[in-house]
DNA sequence: TCTATTTGACCCTA
DNA sequence: TAGGGTCAAATAGA
């Protein structure tokens, strides 16, 4: 064992060994009840379950080889550490590794900053949100997430038809805000436009999108011309877990978007969302969501079985040992608002976000929930860490979304 | 004059 | 080493 484990990462891992062994031994149960009956035409439904504990299996087992490659980080370094009542902070900035005179709110120091001890720019959580165009309208209406972007640069990706645009915080210079994203108009159908979000907004504008669009009074979220948002989220991520210093401002993002999915709900649109795996730890925003979207509960979302796309994963919102340090911060600003309506099924949890994906996939809910009830059972009640705390008032944000420019 | 965008060059990661 | 991501000078627009 990594001599870097602490007591608590070892006992997560050791936990989640057995929960995939546990997993393993169901599903060899599973596999014989269907030899021995010799029904062949077992039902969907335990074919389902199979399904299920076999993708539990592998993200168990993906799961304690994150945990030991992450243990294996400086102790200083560890990220999943928990720091109960530790303040949210920025991670300190690491010294150049190159030496190279670059500007000192790059990219690259923030990479350096979120990686914690990586320069990979892969270990940044990232997020796409596929928004289409009604092609009789503008490109600023689409485009405009409520956030104020400015573009720092364009490049043509290979094997692309139209050009990368590469947007950061307008407020980066004077709030160090490090959220980015790229806008790529889709090569099938130029009327999609995928925007990839990295990073999160940490400048004090995010939550005035919020309050306003919250309260019904935005006026800067010009969506109503979308016709789809299709959003996937992706957690590059190699560990299921953000570190602390990444919770706070990824709520607020999530939270902005949230409400700015609510906007774009009100609007009428209609929302697809696809993809939405590798959203590990999102358990903790069950409970934490449930108060922050209380008033959107009415709102008339497409569920599950209208929408093929949607999908409901209760493996991500059980299948972690350390759910404290799950944020909502990796969900898609917009993406989250989207997940939680379209799986509500008219329960109060429609902040399931991935907690929902792949509900259509993994058979009826009542089996869904004997095994999320089991799983959770084995590992633990989610429970929000120290650090999470959702729609607090601290932020204040007025964003505006300038597209002009772009292609 | 200030701010945002464009774009070629550079740097980093896979 | 190729390609993606970012920088920063030049340029454009308000």
């Amino acid at each position: 064992m990594d001599q870097n484990m602490g007591d608590w990462e070892q006992k997560n891992l050791v936990n989640e060994l057995t929960r995939g062994k546990e997993l393993a031994r169901q599903l060899q149960i599973h596999l014989n009840a269907a030899n021995t009956a010799a029904s062949a035409s077992s039902s969907s439904s335990s074919h389902e379950t199979r399904e299920y504990l076999v993708q539990n299996i592998l993200r168990s087992y993906e799961k304690a080889l994150s945990m030991l490659n992450w243990t294996s980080l400086p102790a200083g370094d560890h990220p999943l550490q928990p720091s109960p009542g530790a303040p949210v902070r920025m991670s300190e900035s690491p010294p150049s590794l190159t030496g190279s005179p670059r500007s000192e709110d790059s990219d690259r120091d923030q990479d350096n900053k979120d990686n914690i001890g990586s320069r990979k720019r892969k270990s940044l959580p990232r997020w796409t949100q596929q928004v289409r165009v009604d092609p009789g309208m503008g490109l600023e209406g689409p485009l405009d997430d409520g956030f104020s972007w400015r573009k720092y640069g364009q490049k043509d990706i290979l094997g692309a038809k139209y050009p990368r645009g590469y947007y950061r915080c307008t407020h980066r210079n004077v709030q160090g805000c490090l959220a980015t994203k790229q806008v790529q108009r889709s090569d099938e159908d130029s009327t999609i436009f995928e925007i990839t979000y990295r990073g999160r907004h940490t400048c004090t504008q995010a939550s005035h999108v919020l309050g306003t669009a919250s309260s019904g009074q935005n006026q800067e979220l010009p969506t109503s011309n979308n016709s789809i948002i299709n959003i996937s989220n992706t957690i590059e991520s190699h560990h299921p877990h953000p570190p602390n210093n990444l919770l706070q401002p990824l709520e607020q993002t999530q939270q902005q978007t949230q409400d700015h999915m609510l906007s774009d709900f009100k609007s009428g649109l209609k929302v697809i969302t696809e993809g939405l795996d590798n959203l590990d730890g999102q358990s903790s925003l069950i409970s934490s969501s449930f108060n922050l979207f209380a008033s959107t509960s009415n709102l008339n979302i497409p569920k599950a079985e209208e929408n093929p796309r949607q999908y409901f994963e209760p493996n991500s919102m059980i299948n972690d040992g350390f759910v404290g340090g799950f944020s909502p911060s990796f969900v898609s600003p917009a993406a989250s608002g989207t997940n939680y309506f379209s799986a509500s099924q008219g329960g109060s949890h429609e902040f399931g976000v991935d907690h929902h994906q792949n509900f259509d996939q993994q058979g009826s809910e009542s089996e869904i929930a004997e095994i999320i009830s089991a799983v959770t059972s084995a590992t633990g009640t989610p429970t929000i860490g120290p650090d999470f705390q959702f729609g607090h008032g601290e932020f204040d944000s007025n964003f505006t979304f300038d597209n002009s420019g772009l292609f």
